[in-house]
DNA sequence: TAAAAAACCGACTAAACAGTCAATTTGCGT
DNA sequence: ACGCAAATTGACTGTTTAGTCGGTTTTTTA
C-alpha cells in the first residue's frame, strides 16, 4: 500500500476516535509507519489533510450508494435503495461516518464545499423530479435532499445502538417509512 | 456581568467560530475581559469549561421549549409547538446551535451524557405516549425523539440559508408536515 | 546508463498550548 | 474595623504542536 494511502487510513482512525486537534499530524505519521516529513509532502498543511479526507469519503459513499439504483425503477424504489444502501455503507464504515459528522459539523465545513460535489447535483435532481411528478411535497428540493441525509444519520445512529436490529429487514422497512412518509406528497 | 458568565459568552463566540481546539483557553479569557488564571478557578480544565457549556446551552433551549406547551393540547399541537419553538430558538441563538452540533458530533459526545438530561426524559414520554395511542408509527420512542431531533437540525440549517422564509409561517408549516408525516402513523 | 525528478527521511524550530502558583484584592459576616 | 474566605491576577513552565529543511534513496525518463 502506498504511503499517502496509509496515511489517510491511519488519519481516519485517528480523527474518528480522538478529533481533529485531538490528533496530533506527528501521530498519525508514526501510527502509519511513515516518516513525519512525508505527511507534508502529500497535505501541504493538516487542514488539506483533513479536507481531502472529506472528499475521498464523500466519494466512496456515492458512488456506492449511486451505483446500487436499477433502471426503471419506481422513484420509491430509488430512495428505498438509496437510504438502505447508506446505512449500510455508514454502519460497515463507522470510521468514516464518524469522520464525517464530524466535518460536517465543524468550522471547517461550508456548503460551498458541498455544492462542488458532483453527486450532490445528482440526488437534486431525483428530488426535482419527483416534485414535478407531484409525488413528493412542494418544498424546496433542497430540503427533501437534506431530509433524507439527516435521516440516513439518525437512522445510523440509532443502528449502531440496537446491534440486534441491524439484520432485521422488517424492521428497516419500517424505519424507511419515516423517510418516505417525510417527503411523499 | 459576573465573570463566569462573561467566559461562557466569549467562550461559545469562539467554540463556535474556530472550534473547540481552535480557540485557546488564553484567548478566551483573554477576549472575555478577564485574567487567564479565573478560567481555571471556574472550570478546572478545558474538557470541563465545554461540558458545562454544554448543560448549560440543553438546559435553556429545552427550558425554553418544553415550557410553550400548553395543557390539554392534542399530540399534535405538543409537537408543532415543541419543533417550532426549537427551530426559532436556534435561529436566534445560531452561537448556541452551532457549538451544540459541534459537541454532539464529537468524540467528546456519549448518549451516557445525554441520558443524563432531564429534559430527555420528557420527549420520550411524549413519544411513548403516543405510540401507545396508535397515533405514532410502532418503533422505539427513541427512534421518534432522534427523528424529531435530527428534523429540527435540518430545518435550522435550511432556514439559515433562506432567510426570506424565517418569517414565512405558511412555509414553517409545510415543513412541520415533514416532521408530523415522519413520525404519524 | 546517466541525469533529472519524485519520494522519502528524521532531526530540528519557533510558536502555541493548558494549566500552575504565589501574591494581591475584594466582599462579607461579626 | 477586623478577620477570613473567596475572587482575581498575570507571569511562568514544561510540553506539544504544525510545519521546515538539507540531505538521501528510489523511480522515471530520455
Amino acid at each position: 500500500m502506498d504511503k499517502r494511502t496509509k496515511l489517510m487510513l491511519t488519519a481516519k482512525k485517528l480523527f474518528s476516535k480522538h478529533g481533529f486537534y485531538g490528533t496530533a499530524t506527528a501521530r498519525i505519521a508514526k501510527e502509519a509507519g511513515v516518516s513525519n516529513g512525508i505527511l507534508f509532502h502529500y497535505f501541504s498543511t493538516k487542514d488539506k489533510l483533513i479536507e481531502a479526507m472529506y472528499f475521498d469519503v464523500k466519494d466512496r459513499i456515492f458512488h456506492y450508494s449511486l451505483g446500487q439504483i436499477y433502471k426503471d425503477a419506481t422513484l420509491k424504489e430509488s430512495f428505498y435503495t438509496l437510504w438502505l444502501a447508506a446505512v449500510e455503507w455508514n454502519l460497515e464504515n463507522p470510521e468514516d461516518f464518524d469522520f464525517m459528522l464530524q466535518f460536517e459539523n465543524s468550522p471547517f465545513y461550508s456548503l460551498e464545499i458541498e455544492k462542488s460535489h458532483k453527486y450532490v447535483q445528482m440526488t437534486m435532481e431525483l428530488a426535482e423530479q419527483g416534485i414535478e411528478q407531484g409525488e413528493f411535497k412542494f418544498v424546496s428540493p433542497l430540503v427533501l435532499v437534506q431530509v433524507v441525509a439527516g435521516l440516513v444519520d439518525t437512522t445510523v445512529k440509532f443502528l449502531r445502538m440496537n446491534e440486534d436490529l441491524q439484520q432485521d429487514t422488517e424492521y428497516k422497512n419500517k424505519l424507511f417509512e419515516i423517510v418516505w412518509d417525510a417527503i411523499k406528497k
